[in-house]
DNA sequence: ATTTTCCTTTACGTAAACGTCAACCTTGAT
DNA sequence: ATCAAGGTTGACGTTTACGTAAAGGAAAAT
């Protein structure tokens, strides 16, 4: 089962540029006890859990989540190995909870793009004119001079 | 054009109830340029107008907006009838990267749906070989008692 | 008449998520 | 040797979006 390979492993700036954040903000994580990366003497060491987590936790940011849920998830999501019944059915409660909220999302997104593309209508038209105008306005110089 | 209607109009308490908010933050919202109430005496009057404005704001949040952006695109969109080229363009441009937004948002959500599906399988798997252990133990017992 | 019930303004407090120094290693390049 | 580039730990500052309490007006119910 144990691959023995040794995983990639990244720098504190590897990863603050690979997703454009601050290193200020991946040790903010690491202190919210999001990431947990190894030490080679004082300097950080992540591997592609940490990688995956911080990129997890930037799309839950993203999507609304504190750090505070997205920690969360993650301790329970570890936690799902040891199996304990009340902790599982709880993860599953959260789970359904999370669920109902991206819908509610999908259907915020939704209603927001069609509102966006009205607007949009509208702000062509108004340009429309606006630049009839400028038309109109050219010609009789034209026509003048 | 002008229906000479007397709209509806809101209490702060009726909106705060409706959209669960406190009037806290709809006061809040009328300090950062969101809303406009009319007065009667010192009294807030809110017309349906503030009524979508706060409806659209409280939304916009849900999806990360913040409430200067939420401003903004509303003092645009009241501007476009005035007509100014180079807002209108901007306006346009705003609005685009507005649906790019929208459209990273739905990626995101989609992933993430994926992921709770995963989260919650595993879930269940764990969840099922608990049961099935509690399961044995019952036997025994009974096979023994 | 007075007690609720709403409403108001003013003002200080707060949690989350970092930004921004300061002051300090260490390590490879010049 | 020294110097620049990257790393580290504090520790205080900042912004956003309100919460919360104080102090009071005005109207409606008892």
């Amino acid at each position: 089962m144990n691959k023995a390979a040794k995983l990639r492993t990244y720098s504190i700036s590897d990863l603050a540029k690979e997703f454009d954040v601050t290193t200020r903000t991946i040790r903010f994580y690491e202190q919210q006890g999001i990431l947990n990366p190894a030490r080679q003497g004082q300097t950080r060491i992540y591997s592609p859990k940490d990688r995956v987590r911080l990129m997890l936790t930037l799309r839950g940011k993203r999507l609304g989540f504190s750090l505070a849920e997205s920690k969360e998830l993650y301790d329970m999501y570890d936690s799902t190995t040891e199996g304990d019944e009340k902790q599982l059915l709880y993860m599953l409660d959260i789970l359904a909870k999370k669920q109902a909220d991206m819908q509610q999302q999908l259907r915020d997104i939704q209603r927001l793009q069609e509102e966006l593309n009205t607007a949009e209508a509208r702000c062509r038209e108004a340009l429309d004119k606006v630049r009839e105008r400028e038309h109109r306005k050219l010609e009789k110089q034209q026509k003048a001079g």
